[in-house]
DNA sequence: AAGTATTTTGCAACAAAGTTGCATTCTTAT
DNA sequence: ATAAGAATGCAACTTTGTTGCAAAATACTT
């Protein structure tokens, strides 16, 4: 039993090739995907609702989560182990979106730092997103 | 010479009636708005296009900013006075949204905390959003 | 291992959101 | 007042997301 066949069944999902394939494209990938991304890589095998529904799904289990975007596109990622594991979906790191290469990370080591909030308000969750320019396109530029 | 107005001419933008209405629906407005936000409100007057077009030209113009969003609808607030002036746009304030209204704010005295990113990150923006309850609705709601 | 209940998938049709080119109208600067 | 340039509206289109339903696949029971 592969990895993505335990996570599955360890959501109570059934085992499905659509869903197996979805999971382990993400489980490919090092950066968060769109919607497109995933359409791209499988829309010849499973249809477009099919990987909306999954998608969906894998939210709803907490198997992935989503990162906010400034362009209208929605991003997801592969919740770590711990937060899959805990009942309660909480991802307490901050996310990096790298203009250079349009990529987005989970920066699992940089934890959200606490805000105080004015009086009256209550906080739920909490959501960090950095831009700027990542590792590894740093290297490849010629510095300046 | 109305504030609309004199923003448009400060930014260099000519004044046309559309830009003023849409402009006026911001300054009139206390929390982020949608493009579906300012349809409603306008789409008899003025195209959808139309409206696409100037927030297009606001957020180039530094007279918006936009709000990521979990849920693919980008939402704008307008700059303060400060980021319109200065000519480099940041907004350095955590946005908050609402779990009960939906409503979302920009919370302009909370200020995002520093993040130390891993080695090789390089930082350009960074955007804070909190989700919860805010003030308005918790006053209505019976004390539990 | 076979049969049944339940869940998932694909299709089709649709709705909503966003984009582009072009002719017309409005602004601005002279 | 007029001409150049910019903004707008329209039409057509693309992309993105949703819903209902029949067919297929999965899981459960014995």
């Amino acid at each position: 039993m592969n990895k993505s066949e335990t996570i599955l069944k360890s959501s109570s999902l059934s085992v499905t090739a659509g869903r197996k394939r979805i999971l382990d494209i993400f489980l490919d990938a090092n950066n968060a995907l769109a919607h497109q991304d995933i359409e791209v890589k499988c829309s010849d095998k499973y249809d477009r609702v099919t990987i909306y529904r999954t998608l969906q799904t894998f939210l709803e289990k907490g198997i992935i989560h989503n990162i906010p975007t400034t362009d209208n596109s929605v991003r997801y990622a592969l919740c770590n182990d711990v937060c899959i594991s805990s009942g309660h979906h909480h991802d307490n790191h901050v996310h990096f979106r790298c203009d250079n290469c349009s990529k987005t990370i989970c920066l699992d080591d940089v934890s959200i730092p606490a805000v105080k909030l004015p009086p009256g308000y209550s906080m739920n969750e909490i959501n960090m997103v950095v831009s700027g320019i990542c590792k590894t396109c740093k290297k490849e530029k010629v510095p300046m």
